[in-house]
DNA sequence: TCAATAGTGTCTCTTAGACAATATTGA
DNA sequence: TCAATATTGTCTAAGAGACACTATTGA
């Protein structure tokens, strides 16, 4: 059997990751440059190909995927859709699972490594037509989901360091929605909120009233 | 370039489709008993190899999977998530892409087609442990999916008949949640929705005040 | 007239949004 | 004391839920 037989037959499998963290109140993802065909010196979201044998699940594909860019332990990791078409990747026949991931804000320690030139984290809701491929639809896709988590209540903890104050929570909300949010109201809803654990005594000081520390209760899932 | 080596290198991509629709007020879904391997007499939900010489994209391999065991033209198909392992099925490494489908009430003229035995339109809340593979999951996926569209506000008109009354939606409404509702904030809820259209002078008539018969508007999507 | 369902109105309670007031620190 | 931010409180308008009322037909 050749190749190019095998080529027609299957589909060339792959995983494409937005990964957001906040800089400076703002939402960021990572792209990088291409190093290699196709679409090379071209920006992209970060993504590999599954391979069968190393990987357990796509799960795994993309996290091995975010482990070859980033040095850090990515703290979430979703799946958004998948997209599959003859026409997207000029290799032929494709498939592609976007997920998103989110990574805490301070640790941006992000690599180029292999097969990448550069990287860059850009605003996402601000991308000139920057990406190659159909990277574009996959990022706002996965922004969209993210929003849509974030907007229905969930909090995303995953942005913040361990130790937060409700004013770091609630600029990474304000961070992915792209609003500004009241502050009342935001303390309102997330005062019986279960996944914050207040920590006792623990403060953040500074030039004003201390603010309360709080921390992500056991089990917490996004 | 043997067979099993390619197993090894390139994962079986399937689809897996929910079809809904509603008989008598309750919500149903079409799953099928299985004459080949594997897992041959079981049931599960319809399903097919993605065909890359075939189709035009996964979307494409839905549609081709549902027109084989449906013969009217289903009104909707949504993607919902995928699934991979190699434990998943049988056959070696896999991955699934899950996708519902709505068909309106009436037409539910399915039939027992090819590689299929029997099929049924069960209870997707009450399906205890009948489906084979992850099918079960796949399945709780879409009904999840659905529910949280319609309980945000989508209309679930394409489970209709073309022309319906307010009423008609209601149950539409309820058979998917599984809740009762109140007419009086339900129909506040429609009353300015601009993908209904109500059509001046039609009513559907019966033994009490005549309804209302209304339409999708043109351009309607769910 | 009656049964049956369509369609509308009303009341209350909750909540989101806007905004104000108070609290507590470092400088 | 003052600037700055944390934290809490208040007012209002809009909306959800429950329920009742009126409307219109066939039998």
């Amino acid at each position: 059997m050749q190749i190019s037989k095998v080529k027609k037959l299957f589909p060339l499998v792959t995983v494409d990751v937005a990964l957001f963290t906040v800089v400076d109140g703002g939402l960021r993802v990572l792209i990088v440059r291409r190093e290699n065909d196709p679409a090379p010196d071209k920006w992209a979201l970060p993504g590999g190909i599954l391979k069968p044998d190393v990987d357990k699940c796509l799960d795994d594909t993309a996290m091995r995927v975010l482990s070859s860019k980033v040095a850090v332990d990515v703290r979430h990791l979703e799946q958004v859709t998948t997209v599959s078409g003859a026409e997207r990747d000029p290799r032929g026949w494709s498939i592609s699972t976007a997920y998103y991931a989110l990574l805490a804000g301070e640790l941006v320690p992000a690599v180029a490594g292999a097969s990448v030139k550069a990287i860059d984290w850009c605003d996402p809701t601000d991308l000139q037509d920057r990406l190659a491929f159909d990277h574009e639809f996959l990022l706002n896709a996965a922004l969209t989901r993210l929003r849509a988590k974030v907007r229905q209540g969930a909090l995303p903890l995953h942005l913040l360091s361990q130790k937060f104050t409700l004013t770091d929570l609630q600029r990474a909300c304000e961070a992915v929605l792209g609003t500004r949010l009241d502050k009342g109201a935001f303390r309102r809803l997330i005062k019986d909120e279960p996944s914050l654990c207040l920590l006792p005594g623990e403060y953040l000081r500074g030039p004003q009233r201390p603010a309360q520390l709080f921390q992500a209760a056991t089990g917490f899932q996004f």
